[in-house]
DNA sequence: ATTCCCAGCGCG
DNA sequence: AAAGCGCGCTGGGAAT
């Protein structure tokens, strides 16, 4: 692995310098004017300035506001938090809301500011420094260069990714595994508990459609693409569609995910979660055997093994939740991992006309000339197409391909709104349809 | 002055 | 009783 990770840490990803100046200054504006605000706040209450990242927020909401205290849970400690959670909830004492929304703001705008304001490096490239063995399932990590520039590669939001470019006449193409960990749950519930119920609604073309047909037979489902599609995204609940449900709340559901957590992470109530949960069980019975199977498996022996041969030694007790947890995460985690890293070093083996830029656990960003872009991509999808075997079962993930010239798609939600950004990201379709690298002020359109 | 720790938050 | 997993970075403040 330390083959491709070298090539990506030492030829680093090109930034738009303009853009970055632009966004610094903006952002920069922005905090100081809310700081500003949120002092004055301050010194009109408690006669102090108020940090927005502060932990005396704790004193300002708890002591001198006397408002209930927020909890979050840490490795099962219940701790005082000022956490966006609580803070949300804080504002319904509307006296406060004010100083919440202040803070919201500034946290909000500080954290972009300081991945943004990341050092680069003299030949204005962004480094990172990759760690091929420094998790427990065999992801890499990433984090700052060796020589302390550049951050961590593999956090960065799409609003920040719009300064990650192509060098000049080179393309980006970003490859994907489609719903990867889906389908290797999906393969799992089906090579070790005999239910392939699962794997078919990811391999149906939308699974989160797949998933509410089988949640909700009820509704009117007739086979049809477009129609099924346009039942799904029907309410279900409040601003929640049956697709929104299947989306999220199986995801958090195949992680062992409980009700209480479903129900604030959605923001929708605790019973609807566990309705939800009824009819997902139902649907998918493998999925209670696939966890009761990784019980077992750590209660006998504290290990498991992917169906790519990466053993992992759980050192917690075996019969704790977290425990078990843990185990239920590893094998989808670290298989797709193990999948997308074999794709990454056949990419860098074999295929000599893709420069690699990064690797962000399940896809892969690099850039070609033009004229090699069609051969670059063909050749990639090739290399990083295979198939996972497990119990005499298969499966491929298939591989999506996205180009343009920066790292953002092509619309950029942000804080304020929707950017369209015509250099970004968009599916490839055998060719860049006409599509043109723009530059200067046509590349920024609000 | 430097190091350590925590809380909060970003991504997959 | 506790309430998906895996990471790394920053600012604030305490400890050294």
């Amino acid at each position: 692995m330390c083959g491709p990770a070298l090539d990506m840490m030492q030829r680093g990803f090109k930034i738009d310098t303009y853009q970055r100046n632009v966004q610094i200054s903006r952002l920069e504006k922005e905090v100081v004017k809310v700081e500003g605000i949120l002092n004055q706040y301050g010194m009109a209450t408690w006669e102090k300035p108020i940090k927005a990242r502060s932990p005396f927020l704790k004193e300002l909401f708890y002591t001198f506001y006397n408002l209930p205290e927020q909890f979050r849970f840490d490795k099962g400690e219940r701790k005082v938090t000022v956490n966006r959670e609580a803070l949300e909830k804080l504002s319904a004492y509307h006296h406060v809301l004010p100083i919440i929304n202040a803070i919201l703001t500034v946290r909000d705008t500080a954290k972009l500011l300081s991945t943004i304001r990341t050092e680069i490096d003299p030949d204005g490239r962004m480094r990172t420094s990759y760690n091929v063995a420094g998790t427990e399932t065999g992801r890499w990590s990433s984090s700052s260069s060796v020589f302390g520039s550049g951050t961590n590669l593999q956090n960065i939001t799409n609003e920040v990714r719009r300064m990650f470019i192509a060098d000049e006449g080179k393309v980006l193409c970003n490859i994907d595994e489609e719903q990867a960990e889906s389908r290797v749950m999906g393969l799992l519930m089906w090579s070790l508990i005999g239910d392939p119920s699962y794997l078919l609604a990811n391999e149906s073309g939308d699974v989160h459609t797949a998933v509410a047909r089988l949640c909700w037979p009820h509704l009117p489902w007739n086979g049809e693409i477009l129609h099924d599609r346009e039942v799904a995204e029907r309410p279900f609940y409040r601003h929640f569609s049956y697709r929104d449900m299947s989306k999220r709340g199986g995801h958090l559901t195949n992680y062992y995910g409980t009700p209480p957590t479903m129900a604030r992470n959605l923001k929708i109530e605790e019973k609807v979660a566990a309705e939800f949960q009824l009819a997902y069980f139902k649907a998918f019975p493998g999925l209670r055997e696939y966890h009761h199977w990784v019980a077992r498996e750590i209660g006998l022996h504290q290990e498991l093994t992917t169906p790519l041969g990466r053993r992992r030694i759980f050192f917690g007790r075996p019969g704790d939740d977290a425990t078990l947890r843990e185990a239920i995460a590893y094998i989808p985690q670290s298989t797709v991992g193990d999948i997308l890293n074999c794709a990454l070093w056949r990419i860098w083996r074999y295929c000599p006309e893709a420069q690699l830029l990064a690797q962000v656990h399940d896809s892969i960003c690099f850039q070609s000339d033009e004229s090699d872009l069609p051969r670059a991509i063909a050749n990639a999808r090739r290399l990083a197409t295979f198939p996972l075997r497990m119990n005499g079962k298969a499966l491929v993930i298939p591989v999506d391909a996205k180009v343009g010239w920066n790292w953002a798609d092509e619309t950029i939600k942000t804080s304020r709104g929707k950017v369209h950004n015509p250099n970004g990201l968009s599916k490839w379709k055998g060719s860049l349809a006409g599509r043109k690298r723009l530059s200067g002020v046509h590349s920024m359109v609000a």
